[in-house]
DNA sequence: CGGCGTTTTGAGAGAGCTCAACATCGGTGG
DNA sequence: CCACCGATGTTGAGCTCTCTCAAAACGCCG
């Protein structure tokens, strides 16, 4: 996730004219039609951005968490083309515009910097789609498990909570419990807090 | 989808440099470890992007169809880190990565443009993912048409086959058949070859 | 100690997957 | 022109898996 987030890339000059924003839960960050900003990153909290249909119902594009960014296409457009809206309390830091496009232009390096963590994003998240495409819960952690494997390809650290890559793994935390139990019976897994090790079939 | 596509911003000049390649399937496209080339985009059939575990058990990252481009992220970096095999015959074309890269430092604004092009990507993907998290087929297909509205907001044309969306959706072609049935049965949409009319609740 | 969130296990229901049969359509070749 | 074929589209029936609801053990922190 690292090489995902822009916190490794961003030059100092633009880190330092990053402002922070407090939301409170329900409030609108900006609004379809909007002039955009800058760069936008949520510190803490959860921000979604939706859409609003025909009907007047909102349709949930994305819900951004902590460390991720927003609407990073906004940089290379003048009007915002959806809501953001924070579902919880939250605080956001914004780059504005003109630093970070000026950072782009002055060095170049910047720019490609830019470019190879969106390009890893768009990995990350082809990755994680193609993993949504497996049905049954077993083979989606199996998955998981193959890829996150540290360099021994044996053990995996677990980063957040069992409900939390529940989530990401698109299962609910109680059947990834079962999975896991089930893995570990059939001796396929071993636990040991946060850490799986996996007893591949030498 | 036109949007994130490379068709509509890579200059002439670049694509003056793009070179043509067949293979058969199973035919390896690159190999994990090996030298990155360029920028990759599948011209007919697919290719897909693998590593392999421990146990020696493919692990799919991610499946590349017609004018899908390929290891983006690899342009930024040396090696390979993963494989890319051809699963049905193919034809790929190849962007020398010193002509892109070459594009960007001359003009910033094709580099702005590809950024821009990733970024877009980067929402859609989200966009994809939120819709997974859809637990219901009813749903997910309801997602799908309020953000595939037309100007209008009312009516949706599909580019392919219902197999493919389906795909696309994350269901079986049956259960996605079931699921538009029932949406037109109850009135919610009307159909009429590819194109589907939503009939909103005024 | 008493709450709060995570982890864990149980039982039941419902949704979608699987398998299967058939209709439809477009193309191909006799 | 028609028979044939493959791919798409469509519907049916049963089964499996996950979700949902529920309850309880566990750990953490005030």
């Amino acid at each position: 996730m690292a090489a995902t987030s822009i916190d490794n890339w961003l030059p100092a000059t633009v880190r330092a004219a990053g402002v922070d924003r407090e939301l409170t839960a329900g409030e609108a960050l900006f609004r379809s039609g909007g002039r955009t900003e800058g760069l936008l990153q949520v510190i803490r909290g959860r921000v979604r951005l939706t859409r609003v249909d025909r009907s007047g119902r909102e349709v949930v594009l994305h819900v951004a968490g902590p460390g991720e960014t927003l609407a990073e296409a906004s940089l290379f457009s003048t009007q915002y083309h959806c809501d953001a809206i924070a579902s919880t309390n939250a605080v956001v830091r914004l780059y504005p515009k003109r630093e970070v496009l000026a950072a782009f232009e002055d060095d170049p390096k910047a720019a490609q910097a830019f470019s190879a963590m969106l390009a890893r994003q768009v990995m990350s998240l082809r990755t994680r789609l193609e993993q949504r495409n497996i049905r049954l819960a077993v083979d989606r952690v199996r998955h998981f498990l193959a890829l996150n494997a540290g360099a021994d390809g044996r053990s995996i650290n677990l980063p957040g909570t069992l409900k939390d890559l529940a989530a990401e793994l698109g299962l609910t935390h109680e059947a990834l419990y079962r999975t896991l139990a089930k893995l570990e019976h059939s001796g396929e897994i071993k636990r040991r807090g946060s850490k799986i090790t996996l007893a591949h079939c030498v």
